[in-house]
RNA sequence: GGUGGAGUGGCCGAGAGGCGAGGCAACGGCCUGCAAAGCCGUCUACACGGGUUCAAAUCCCGUCUCCACCUCCA
């Protein structure tokens, strides 16, 4: 019953207690919105979607913040280039980030915190710091002291000495190269607010800090993102927040990336599949099938072919949904999943383990199916729908309601594909089945595929 | 150089000392007028070399290959 979690700075699955009983605090690192999302930016939110999905299952109340960055480097060298303010080209990254996350079907944070909108905040943590010698302005700059806090680089386990010694690039004034900028002096023209120590603009780290302790107070239960943060932006964010006193994150959760022929998709090596472009070739929910089955910890690498798969598999799913509710009429989730699913999700969200347990289910409901157990196949599709929830996969629920059905157009379909199909039920009465396969034929040009089953034929779309 | 991760059958992808996840594909069977869908079955693998053990994909030692992070990154 207890849920447990890999956790990065133990590097080790730990039982999972809540700070507060009942109640779960998470926070992840969302975009940094200077160009729209890949699949692998989605993935991550795609990943915590479905702990999210799983701490409420457990009846946890889930206080989840997903913060946007809504200013840094490239935004202003975009803005710069295009002539255009940096809010518009941070505003435009933000809407393509959401509407990925809604096309896959991942649930909206409790708050989507940007990180312009909470400057004061930003400014006393540093002036905390300074005050309590674990950071220094120069020139405009603040920077944070990391020799002042003993457990600098614990989250990554290094050593100080350990770290390639960093290129100075404009980071004038610190007293040591490894020290990271909390607030960078403005540069002519770049855009900036006021402070104590000058204009400027946040650095890469400090919004995370500041927004933590906003919303989820100086300590909480989960913190995530990409493996890649680990180090720098983790260790700064603990370092700015621990050396301010704050308990900050008790439990590390990181998720493994999307990689193509085997290397990391990014944006800067120009290798990235963007979330718009897939929709329009995938169903979403098929999608997020490929994306969000397998363990979040383990790399996905991008295939064409795996995707198909996943389209079929996915397909074997959804036919086995469909063929109950046609044959039993609606049937509801139920109230609990199986206990085998549980345990897996229990298990660091064993989600592979989990899905291995739904596929189980559809079979035992496809015999009751050919069986005609009709109670039997209702009471699997119950569980089906009731597992499948959690993994935001349930293709009956409202938030996929729509998508790609075209809910007017399906009932005139309806009919006049059940008229064609009455004269080729009158064919093959007469044992005419030259007509009887030609009408077929013709259906399936039209992109229908047709099933003869013992209660009549069905039809469906060959994508579906 | 430091730190972390990976190598599993035709493919994808779990597992982490015994009781063979699951899916996709293929093949055979049942069903079907033929299909489709479904069901049953077949193919039974853990990078390499040693070791520990009654028993190793799993633990230990060594080797190889790949990936990531080391101040742009989900």
């Amino acid at each position: 019953m207890t849920i447990r979690l890999y956790d990065t700075s133990a590097r080790q699955v730990r039982d999972f207690t809540p700070l507060v009983p009942g109640c779960v605090s998470i926070y992840l690192c969302g975009a940094t919105v200077q160009a729209p999302p890949h699949i692998g930016h989605i993935r991550s939110g795609l990943n915590f979607d479905i702990m999210q999905r799983w701490f409420r299952y457990r009846g946890y109340d889930v206080t989840f913040v997903r913060n946007v960055t809504d200013i840094d480097d490239k935004i202003i060298r975009k803005s710069a280039e295009q002539g255009r303010p940096w809010w518009q080209i941070a505003y435009e990254n933000e809407r393509a980030f959401n509407d990925g996350y809604d096309a896959l079907g991942c649930l909206p944070p409790t708050i989507e915190p940007r990180a312009t909108g909470h400057v004061p905040e930003m400014i006393e943590m540093m002036r905390e710091l300074i005050e309590r010698g674990h950071a220094y302005e120069s020139e405009g700059n603040v920077y944070f002291d990391v020799r002042s806090f003993p457990g600098y680089l614990d989250l990554s386990n290094q050593e100080l000495e350990n770290l390639r010694q960093p290129e100075s690039e404009g980071e004038l004034g610190k007293r040591d190269q490894r020290d990271f900028a909390m607030w960078k002096a403005a540069k002519p023209g770049e855009p900036s607010w006021e402070t104590p120590w000058g204009r400027g603009r946040p650095g890469w780290h400090l919004e995370c800090s500041a927004m933590v302790r906003k919303y989820l107070g100086s300590a909480f239960d989960i913190h995530g993102g990409g493996v890649d943060l680990v180090f720098p932006h983790h260790e700064n964010e603990i370092a700015q927040s621990k050396a301010c006193g704050d308990g900050f994150a008790r439990y590390w959760a990181h998720n493994a990336w999307v990689t193509m022929s085997g290397e990391k998709m990014s944006k800067s090596l120009g290798n990235s599949v963007l979330v718009s472009e897939m929709v329009k070739q995938w169903r979403p929910i098929v999608l997020r099938y490929y994306l969000g089955t397998p363990h979040y910890r383990s790399t996905i690498e991008y295939s064409e072919e795996a995707l198909r798969e996943a389209e079929s598999a996915f397909a074997r799913i959804e036919g086995f949904v469909q063929r109950v509710v046609e044959k039993a009429g609606p049937v509801e989730p139920a109230a609990e999943v199986p206990p085998a699913f549980a345990e897996a999700m229990d298990e660091d969200l064993g989600v592979p383990q989990a899905l291995a347990i739904v596929h189980t289910t559809v079979r035992q409901g496809n015999s009751a199916l050919t069986a005609d157990d009709k109670e039997t196949a209702v009471a699997r599709l119950a569980e089906v729908r009731a597992m499948l929830g959690v993994l935001g996969l349930d293709p009956l629920d409202e938030q996929w309601a729509g998508a790609g059905r075209g809910d007017d157009l399906h009932g005139v379909v309806d009919s006049l594909v059940r008229l064609v199909l009455e004269q080729r039920q009158a064919a093959r009465a007469r044992k005419d089945y030259a007509t009887a396969d030609s009408i077929r034929d013709q259906l399936a040009q039209s992109g229908l595929v047709i099933e003869d089953t013992p209660s009549g034929p069905r039809w469906q779309l060959s994508g579906k």
